[in-house]
DNA sequence: ACCGGGCTTCCCGTTCAACGGGAAGCGATC
DNA sequence: GATCGCTTCCCGTTGAACGGGAAGCCCGGT
């Protein structure tokens, strides 16, 4: 960033702000920001101060800082995560209204499975996933069924790279994966009890756009005991009609 | 800004190329955005590289750019719009699914109506309000509600600015508002029949923090001449299940 | 009333990141 | 092969950004 001496961007240092937020942390102050981003304090207050002048930021009645929705509105019209959820929230509802269960949309994005979009059913069980939240590609239906049809570099990467278990049961050993990938790319699902958690089986099935490349992973939470079948055939037929509401809407 | 002769700062440039971007801009290229946001065009290049370099921005195949999922992920997780639609979401698809007509969550932003979001339904007519998007607070159903629920000063300024018509019968004389402001106070909702379009009726209501401040209008768009009790029923009833369900999630 | 701790604001000299004009490189399309 | 637009590189100038320090402010504790 301009005159620092530490030599970064000011955009990269926007960055950091924006990151010191998240789910649990919805409102700090700016010498919280400071702390959390790495920042001098003069430094956090101005650039916060900044960010609030441009309604990026915005102040609580106590002083205090939270995300602006003038950021929200910035990120999320012309963004390509809201184009692929209004594609895909009908037939979302749909499987929703079937299958009784939480249903998921997810995206790659930096070797990471990031969820777009997430419907729950008042009665359905514990679910760790959120929109905008992120979970390992391996430690997830979605995330495996991303990781299947991404390109083999990532394999690669992903399957070399520590491979964290997010439960007992997480398949960490990457030959068990590759054949677990195989299977997705043969069957065009992949079922994984457990993997999540352990009273849990995530369902997962590929979106296209059109008839070509994957975009996205459609994915239900069930009991772990529950009958899949049903599911599966819900989310292809979701995942069908998503493809061409997507290929549809930019003729 | 930096060093820059027209004296602006670093971060309303940003914000000045996030503007760029809107529903039907999705992708431009960098020249294109320096035109649009009034960059030299060696500056233009310089700023989206940057962003591009922080995840912000993302560039296609064709080296042309757009909005970055990062940016999305950071704008929602832990903004207030993602609070508020979460817990507003599952009352919308109840409303959704005995009204079967589009419905409508919106916040006061800026001394307009910014849309949070929108279900529609399959068989429901035309409706031109888009999450993300804005209307004037006077010629939208939701408008008026959160104009009627907003301060005194925010009264005043919106009914003696100009007031657009957005179709022939929007009401744009302010004594006519006042008496309609006035009205959904009294009766917390109102019917806006070719408010904003003339073929169709706006029906809108309150959301309430608990039992208090009055933060959003939750609205349908009906068949102008379809009657509205059912419509109204179901928005008052989903009104108070939002705002419990926001009072309930941050205790 | 007094004190202490944390947040915030103001001040100010230093410095280097940002700036943007210009020109050359690279594809397209006509 | 000439034109047009996007992009990249270069480079001298400059003032915005930086951050240490100190003072102001508002708490809650004693």
């Amino acid at each position: 960033m301009a005159n620092s001496p530490s030599g970064e961007a000011v955009t990269e240092r926007i960055v950091r702000v924006l990151e010191t937020f998240d789910t649990d942390r919805t409102v700090q102050t700016a010498s919280e920001i400071g702390r959390r981003a790495e920042l001098p304090s003069s430094t956090a207050h101005r650039i916060v101060a900044d960010l609030v002048e441009c309604g990026l930021l915005e102040r609580d009645e106590e002083h205090r800082v939270r995300l602006g929705m003038r950021l929200w509105e910035l990120a999320l019209r012309g963004s390509h995560a809201l184009r692929l959820r209004q594609a895909a929230l009908p037939f979302m509802e749909r499987v929703q209204a079937r299958v009784r269960e939480h249903t998921q949309l997810a995206v790659l994005e930096n070797d990471e499975t990031l969820f777009v979009e997430r419907l729950s059913h008042p009665q359905a069980g514990a679910n760790i996933t959120r929109v905008a939240g992120r979970l390992p590609l391996h430690a997830s239906s979605s995330g495996l069924v991303l990781l299947a049809h991404g390109p083999r570099e990532l394999q690669d990467r992903v399957l070399a790279g520590p491979l964290a278990a997010a439960s007992p049961e997480t398949v960490t050993d990457p030959v068990r994966l590759r054949r677990i990938l195989a299977g997705i790319r043969r069957e065009g699902v992949v079922v994984a009890p457990g993997t999540v958690e352990a009273v849990s089986t995530g369902v997962a099935v590929p979106v296209r756009e059109g008839r070509g490349r994957v975009i996205a992973a459609l994915s239900v939470v069930l009991p772990r005991e529950a009958p899949t079948r049903v599911a599966v055939d819900e989310l292809r037929t979701a995942a069908a009609g998503i493809s061409a509401a997507v290929g549809a809407h930019r003729p």
